[in-house]
DNA sequence: AACGAACGCTAGCGCTGCTAGAATTCCAAG
DNA sequence: CTTGGAATTCTAGCAGCGCTAGCGTTCGTT
């Protein structure tokens, strides 16, 4: 019994270090150089093993989503307790959104633009997620108004995400970023 | 003379089959199913003959996602003309690009969501970018008020493009996305 | 008719994600 | 202490990827 449980642990040890090794590799050179050779060699294991632990690499790219789900759920509520009103709370976090995609592009882009699969808007969805989505909830309700507040938290959002990805890829000069943000800011602080 | 602009011509000729063939494999079965070796096939040519008239695979989606944006002028244009007054025309554009996603999502993500290093915000960005901005551009400006035209567009179509994108890999429910259109138009039309 | 350049082809490189099956390790029973 | 069997990890390889060197053919010119 101990000896099962002994393995467990020590699987579990090894699962945490592939997610942490990619994510790691993957905010170093760029998902496109985590390669599953790479990987196997960082961990000091050989390429059937990551196999044994998930169903493909997308998945182990999902995992270190769910890795970034809960650093962003905790940058945005710190963002959103520090700041002294419900204006200045909105324009924390959407800053603090747009920081994080911006200092983690490579975490960023597995959690919202790479195909990565993860049930999003399902009970299934992973908690940190949730956690996440629910920090904008709270930011954006003292201005929700009479709207429907889940579905504007989502315009919301997706309003970010669209700066954030645009910049990242070169299509939107990265030198007006701020004052875009304050344009989308001025138009949902009611 | 003359036979020299022959080939030329005969040449321009295949390089347009050459586009033509890779945006119709990828919207009938997406940019991944999109190899050298099937479009070559499919324009009945050898692999390399590709390399003759593309520094690489990425060069061909760019000329795909140019050929894009010429459609996509043409159908904000569309909605934006037709439109009754300004408010309708900021809301018939929304809906239309957001159209132009949904029905041609391969299309869509070559202009905007792939890495295909296009020139974007420079004198150098293809002149059909210029002309689907210019469109975006047209509808915005009755509701600019004081703000900054070209940046309060910029802003406008980054929401556009995050609802569209999170929406598209199922981050975003499908159902409601005329209701999440209808917020952000409000908050865009004065 | 013979040459030379332009052209497209075959074949192959190094890489990818992924897996079958051999080899090894490890625990438990005799 | 040894041995059988299960669990685990490895080696080796598949099919396919983007891309290219270099050979062979085609074609216009002299």
């Amino acid at each position: 019994m101990s000896i099962q449980s002994r393995r467990e642990r020590e699987r579990a040890e090894r699962e945490k270090l592939i997610v942490t090794a990619a994510r790691e590799l993957a905010e170093a050179e760029g998902w496109e150089a985590v390669t599953t050779r790479r990987l196997a060699e960082r961990v000091e294991y050989s390429q059937p093993v990551l196999y044994s632990h998930f169903k493909n690499k997308v998945a182990i790219m999902a995992a270190v989503a769910v890795e970034g789900c809960a650093d962003l759920a905790e940058e945005l509520r710190a963002a959103r307790t520090a700041a002294p009103d419900a204006r200045r709370a909105l324009a924390d976090v959407g800053a603090a959104y747009a920081a994080f995609a911006e200092r983690r592009p490579a975490l960023y882009d597995a959690m919202f633009s790479q195909f990565v699969a993860l049930p999003f808007a399902t009970p299934e969805a992973p908690p940190a997620l949730h956690a996440a989505f629910g920090e904008l909830v709270e930011a954006v309700r003292p201005h929700a108004g009479g709207d429907d507040l889940p579905m504007l938290t989502e315009t919301f959002w997706a309003a970010l995400h669209g700066l954030v990805t645009l910049m990242r890829d070169g299509r939107l000069p990265r030198e007006h970023h701020d004052h875009r943000l304050a344009l989308l800011l001025a138009r949902f602080t009611g």
